[in-house]
DNA sequence: AAATAAAACGAACGGTCGTGCTATTCATGG
DNA sequence: CCATGAATAGCACGACCGTTCGTTTTATTT
């Protein structure tokens, strides 16, 4: 009847199992994300859970997307309906901070960059795609709020999406170590501080 | 005779067992280094190497410890010999930029910070206390420089800190995604715009 | 050189890892 | 209601995990 249920069975037990490896990927990491765990925190067996993806490596990507497809979803797409320019580039980073609030003790796609930073494969450019498509929409919106003239023409557009993002790793970084709300603080004054010296 | 031997064997290879330690730890994590692969690393058999530590959890932290002790003596220690204030700040941002290029793909330091961000124990702790000994530092340095009248009174020391190390942040996350060179030009260019605002 | 202490080895333990295979349960269309 | 295929369970495998223990090699001291 509903969206998952039409999908059949298989379609909806996967939405779990993923709900669940997204959760424990948080705390653990997708390097330490194992299928012996997550098939307890679902109450399947290792084989059941195992059989929806066919090896660890396809479940970590699945996962990984996941994480991508709700990143778009609570942080970009709602931003999207406001104004394009200056209010849209200040909506994703407000819906932003509010993500860094939810998952303070570990995002997905955040440790992910860590953790393949330095390795090959296939995650480590599942991620890099991810990262590079995310500063993409990023450096779009800034792009955006220069041609609607809410930001000065010589404005860098690539400089300014990396700053801040460089803004929202502090905030993940002291989050995570120190507590978010002193994090949340700094963060947000220093974004204030970026974008306002940035006015025509 | 020399200072190594002269406190035992033991020490040496202790020492030794760390290098090889850093340097699986830059790839595979704290939380990916294994004994066994430390071991066939060092040329040792298992028990040899873990007897120099009594537990991986042991292991893990005198990793730690050494990285620590690594960055200080690159980036610290080198910058105390340049005049206090402004100089010395930028000092510092400089060795800093030097051991981001060396380690641009995987810092024990930074990696441990997002290993250990949500979790408890003796492995958080230790992060938690470095990360905030360093971030004092740094703010020592802002401070110095703001006393020497480099930068203006109404500086938030803390603030400013928070902002180098959220840019140092994103250079390690670009540079480990994207490469380094692009990453450090942005970096640099941010750190310039940072503190040439911020001049009396 | 003998005695003693430190250091490293090698084998084994109980667990968990990812993965493959076969059987069984379940849902679903005819 | 039954047949068919999908979904899940159960079991076994080899590999590696951290750790323990007794032995042997190597260094240091007397």
């Amino acid at each position: 009847m509903n969206a998952t249920a039409s999908a059949g069975k298989g379609a909806a037990t996967r939405e779990l199992i993923l709900d669940h490896a997204f959760a424990l990927a948080r705390a653990e990491g997708l390097e330490g994300l194992s299928i012996g765990a997550l098939a307890a925190a679902v109450g399947m067996s290792k084989s059941g859970v195992f059989a929806h993806f066919g090896s660890r490596e396809e479940l970590q990507l699945a996962v990984l997307d996941a994480g991508a497809r709700r990143f778009v979803d609570r942080v970009l797409k709602p931003a999207l309906r406001t104004p394009r320019g200056l209010p849209r580039l200040r909506a994703i980073v407000a819906r932003w901070f509010e993500w860094s609030r939810e998952y303070q003790s570990g995002c997905v796609l955040l440790s992910a960059a860590s953790e393949y930073d330095g390795r090959d494969g296939a995650l480590r450019e599942g991620v890099v795609r991810q990262q590079a498509g995310w500063r993409d929409e990023l450096r779009k919106a800034v792009l955006q709020a220069v041609e609607e003239g809410h930001l000065r023409a010589d404005l860098d557009a690539d400089q300014f999406a990396f700053e801040i993002y460089a803004l929202m790793l502090g905030l993940h970084h002291d989050a995570g170590l120190f507590g978010f709300d002193d994090a949340s603080r700094r963060a947000a004054a220093a974004f204030e501080r970026l974008w306002q010296g940035w006015r025509p």
